[in-house]
This record gives structure tokens, C-alpha cells and sequence, in this order.
DNA sequence: GTGGATGCAAAGTGTTTGCATGGAC
DNA sequence: GTCCATGCAAACACTTTGCATCCAC
């Protein structure tokens, strides 16, 4: 079931290719912004400012340069905010990008695990809803909880 | 489409039920409690902490006693949290409270207007992905986000 | 009268902003 | 050399907590 199925994928840009988008917006390639992205390619789900501190402590980078590098990156549309319900921000690839792809998540209620689903709503549902209220440009945030294998025996 | 059509409806207990399973829990029926509930039960659509004081604004309330009942009310099941991802609270009657119901929302990306939404995504892909993952006891979290007729004049 | 609820103020937490310095181009 | 990015500290918004007082029972 993955009802959601792009009609006309976006042309995948060149993994670099955010150097020179951020640079013809008058941007510059830092050593900072270049980790950053590179964590985000390689973690299987979303993090946190926090997390993405954590995960460059070495080459330390200061909790305010992450915000605004990640402010900077959703601008782009590289990246996208991710809302899992405890009041902290998280970032993803854009579903556009390379490395990206739509898709939703599942958390565990319990231990906090995060795993992604690619199941999608019905396109339909969305279509409907924009004729019935006569809204337009709808996306939607879709997100599951429950309690993972381990964390059902535990309770 | 209404997917999530409930196969058993839970029993309705009578409006003012909350009262005793309130003191029952050693939990006293105060006026603030009671208002507050008032104003959740009359409005179309989940509420801040502020905006509940402001409703109430004449009776003044302070916010921490807002934030302290919501939570009671949480607790006992009466009220449930929404979260349309701009990082405040809202609540709202819980779905199986009377006057309750499951829904989602549809939110206006130019003015925030919040539209109740009816539709709801199909049982199958909760169960499909609960036996997939192993997760049980799987809830959502579903919410729309758009331009509604007037903001798209606007823009 | 007792124990929970309230108001007020202070503390917490995640996030944003101001400003001087550092670094990309 | 210019201008943007960074680090640090202060400011912010929302929420939670401590404590003396108040009120439902």
C-alpha cells in the first residue's frame, strides 16, 4: 500500500548541487554546513539540533550556528521539519532531495525509537478535502505511536 | 470516506460524570475546572492555554492553574492534546468524551484558521504496519495544512 | 479542619537574536 | 578586503515548579 507514488518524480539534483545553490543565494560553503549535511545523509532518522551537536562534538559547533545553518537548509529545501509531538524540532532530508524520499514515521511510545514508514494516505483523501473546504497546496504531517517489541515486555 | 468508523462506541457517560470520577481520584470540582471544561466543550476547535485564559479573562485564571487542570483533565482522559506543529499546546474534548469525536484538522498555512476534518486514514494501514513493525497499541497523529479561499486571494 | 487547588514568582527548556570576531570568496 | 558565518551571551516564548494562601469537602 503506498498510494502516495509521485506522477512526475523532481529531476535529482547532483549531491553537490546545494554548494552552488547556496552560493548563487549569496551563501558560503562552510566547514560547519558541509558536516551538518553530511550527518543528516547518514542517519537513518530524523535528529535534533541537539543530536546534530552531539554527532559533531569533535569539531564543535555552537547550538545557534546549527539553528540557523538548518533554518538556512529548509529555505533551500534541503532539509525538512519534522514534528514528532514532544515539543522539539527535528530535521530530515527533503523528501526531494537526493538521499530523500516521502515517507512517515512510526515511535515508539516507550523507548523513543524512531522507524520510518514509507505507507502513505490516500491521494484522494487529500483531493477530496481541498474541494470540500475549498482549500488549496495541501500537505499533510502523518505520524504513528506505539509500544515496539521490546518495550511490550517490558510493560 | 470515513475509514475509522468505530466498531464498538464506547458507552457516553452523562455530561457532568467527570465530577465524581474527579473526586473519586481525590481531585475537587473547583469553578475554575468547571469553566474551563465549559469553554473546551463550546468551542469548534482545540484551544491554547492562552486562549483559554483569555475566554475566561473577566473570572481571570492564572496559567499555571490552566496548564495544571489541562493536565488533570489529560490524565482522567476528559481532554486531549493537539499539536499542529507551531510549538503551543492546544486541547480539545477527547474523542470519547460526550461531545467528542475522532477527527483531524485542516490549518490555514496564511491565517491559521483550523478546519475539523471528519476523514481519517484507513483501519488497514494501522494494522498492516503494526504487524510489519511489531508495534502495538498504534495511535495517530494526522493533520492537513493548506491555503484556505481567502488566503489564496491574498497571496 | 484537612488536603488539594490557586496565584504569584521563579526556574526550566528549546529556540532566536545581537554583536564582535573569524573565515569564504 | 568585503560580507557572510560563527561563537558567546542575552533575550524569548511556552511550560513547569515551589511555596504560601485559599477553598471544596
Amino acid at each position: 500500500m503506498k498510494p502516495h507514488s509521485k506522477t512526475a518524480p523532481h529531476p535529482r539534483p547532483h549531491p553537490d548541487d546545494w554548494k552552488q545553490s547556496l552560493r548563487r543565494r549569496s551563501g558560503r560553503v562552510t566547514r560547519s554546513r558541509q558536516v551538518i549535511l553530511e550527518i543528516l545523509r547518514h542517519k537513518p532518522c530524523p535528529l535534533t539540533p541537539q543530536e546534530i551537536a552531539q554527532a559533531l562534538a569533535p569539531k564543535h559547533c555552537d547550538l545557534a550556528t546549527i539553528y540557523r545553518t538548518l533554518a538556512r537548509f529548509e529555505e533551500l529545501g534541503m532539509v525538512q521539519r519534522v514534528d514528532l509531538g514532544d515539543g522539539r524540532a527535528r530535521f530530515e532530508i527533503a523528501e526531494d532531495q537526493p538521499g530523500g524520499r516521502h515517507h512517515h514515521h512510526l515511535v515508539c511510545r516507550g523507548c523513543s525509537r524512531i522507524v520510518e514508514i514509507d505507507d502513505c494516505i490516500p491521494a484522494e483523501l487529500e483531493a477530496q478535502m481541498a474541494r470540500q473546504h475549498g482549500f488549496q497546496q495541501i500537505t499533510h504531517k502523518l505520524e504513528f505511536f506505539g509500544l515496539c517489541p521490546k518495550c511490550q515486555v517490558r510493560s
